[in-house]
DNA sequence: GTATATGCAAACAATTTGCACGCCT
DNA sequence: AGGCGTGCAAATTGTTTGCATATAC
């Protein structure tokens, strides 16, 4: 992969926050150092950079956001303002250790597990 | 909620495939039905359903699926056929279990746990 | 009769893509 | 020089909505 300074700053975006940003949000971060950047060029790059490995799409709902922490992790998201909280599955024990580790009131847990089935054997 | 032979269709055809379907699959299997009806009903009368518990919302990726088991459970995603194969989280022990009981080869355990952050106390 | 539901088409939001040009290597 | 990356705008996809008409109760 070629280096571009629009790549590098969209990198560099995801990197330096905690929030998960849409293509949205860092499309007018990004803007605020290349003025003349499309949102094209930000959904290709996403793109690009996703398939090395450097970030990875979660979906939350119908919208994507973008996280650089590459480790496997899941996410605690919250109702009223839909942030979304990294954690280890390490860390999960039950509710009660996710609201003493990270002052969380757990209302749901939702789990997908993927894999083949048994039509691909 | 006031009779329609419309929404009868729609929920009779969700609860009758196990395939969690989309929109589109609905409207076109419903079109064999009501050839007249239109992706916009459609629509409204998921989002009827679903105030009403009668169905749920599944976010796949980017598209919208629908459920009328409303029972609380989980799914499993198959990586080759895209199939959510329904499982109760009671069912869930470890990835061995999952292999023995559903046939399904575990690659990857996701899980989004909901509830009221910090902020909010 | 009146409120709710419908079909249709236009509007929307998120994302993708074709094209001519620009900039790494 | 050659090819990958870009900006721009138009196209796609999934979903929502305004409006006039039709239907349940």
């Amino acid at each position: 992969m070629r280096y571009s300074q629009q790549r590098e700053v969209i990198l560099n975006l995801i990197q330096n926050t905690k929030i998960h940003p849409t293509a949205d949000w860092i499309y007018s971060k990004a803007k605020t150092h290349i003025p003349k950047i499309s949102l094209g060029t930000v959904y290709r790059n996403l793109k690009k950079l996703e398939q090395d490995k450097l970030i990875a799409t979660i979906y939350d709902g119908n919208v994507a956001r973008y996280d650089s922490n590459m480790e496997k992790h899941d996410h605690l998201k919250c109702n009223i303002c839909g942030d979304l909280i990294d954690i280890n599955k390490n860390n999960i024990d039950i509710s009660k250790t996710i609201l003493r580790n990270f002052n969380f009131k757990v209302s749901d847990i939702e789990m997908t597990i993927s894999g083949t089935c048994k039509k691909h054997t």
